[in-house]
DNA sequence: GGGGGTTCCTGTACGC
DNA sequence: TGCGTACAGGAACCCC
């Protein structure tokens, strides 16, 4: 599941590759992955021919290529989206959703596929508008800067945080309060600052919140050196090759094992339509709000 | 206006 | 063997 660590892993293999690359022809094979596409703007495939890459950024989940047209062609990778890159006339890859051919310099032409088995993830051309001294994508405004944005304000956060009335996992993954975290880091760091996933967040206090933060920070950062995390072959970076970091997992996916800081088995419950990983004894359940 | 539930989507795993 | 069903979850959307 693409969260953080894996954007970041394909942004920094895409962006040697394509940086001054000039878009020559783009394909879409799928249109169901042009859902965050405004075709009121312009015709996504007229409004990339013909322009160049001038750089590929990243908020959060968002990753963006800035074009020398003055918009920015936006890729959310969702649950199963991949960015792969392909030479000319080699075999196509399962469900590639949108193709572009592009001509570099340093590598001649190459071919950026967009692969994405479920259809989360998606592709547009979107307008860039100012933002924290910066330009982001107009869908991407929206959501708050990730922690390892060096602008993070760690005060704002713990402020935002407690002034919000729901648990905490819930605030974690509420990427207008913090970008980037997704159902796993957010289990690791909480497993990790020993917090029950459904601690209300008035009753977090500053001390906690700031421990959550570090927590989210250092999971980030250790699974963006092990090349993200890979379960099968719905995340690799842009050679298609798998991340490291499910060895690493203390909570995630772990339901049944021994927690390897008491030795009590690891529990799942169904929250917010997914699994919430933890510690039973290291992470007790609150008490019941009043 | 914020909180929280629902929906989109397909491959895989599993039970009968 | 084959069919039906549950499950995985990011983020937009809707309702209260």
């Amino acid at each position: 599941m693409p969260e953080l660590p894996e954007v970041e892993v394909v942004r920094r293999g895409l962006a040697p590759a394509v940086t001054g690359a000039q878009i020559a022809h783009v394909e879409v094979v799928d249109a169901r992955s042009l859902k965050r596409h405004d075709a009121r703007r312009g015709d996504f495939v007229g409004m990339l021919e013909q322009a160049q890459i001038n750089s590929v950024e990243r908020r959060g989940k968002f990753m963006w290529m800035t074009l020398s047209t003055g918009d920015a062609l936006v890729v959310h990778l969702g649950m199963s989206g991949q960015v792969l890159l392909r030479e000319p006339g080699a075999d196509d890859d399962r469900h590639v959703r949108i193709r572009l051919d592009v001509s570099t310099a340093a590598h001649g032409d190459l071919v950026v596929t967009f692969v994405d088995q479920r259809i989360f993830g998606s592709m547009a051309v979107d307008a860039l508008v100012e933002q924290h001294g910066a330009l982001v994508p107009s869908q991407v405004a929206h959501i708050a800067l990730d922690p390892l944005d060096e602008r993070f304000d760690d005060d704002a956060f713990v402020a935002a945080l407690r002034r919000k009335r729901t648990g905490i996992k819930r605030a974690l993954l509420d990427q207008t309060l913090v970008s980037g975290i997704g159902n796993i880091y957010a289990d690791e760091a909480l497993w990790a600052s020993r917090l029950h996933y459904d601690r209300p967040t008035e009753r977090v206090t500053p001390a906690q919140a700031r421990t959550v933060l570090a927590e989210v920070r250092a999971v980030l950062r250790k699974a963006l050196a092990e090349g993200g995390t890979s379960f099968d072959a719905q995340y690799v970076n842009v050679n298609g090759q798998a991340g490291y970091f499910s060895h690493s997992l203390n909570a995630y996916g772990r339901q049944g094992e021994a927690c390897s800081r008491c030795g009590v088995p690891i529990v799942r419950e169904s929250f917010m339509n997914r699994g919430s990983h933890f510690c039973p004894v290291c992470q007790r359940r609150p008490r019941a709000r009043l």
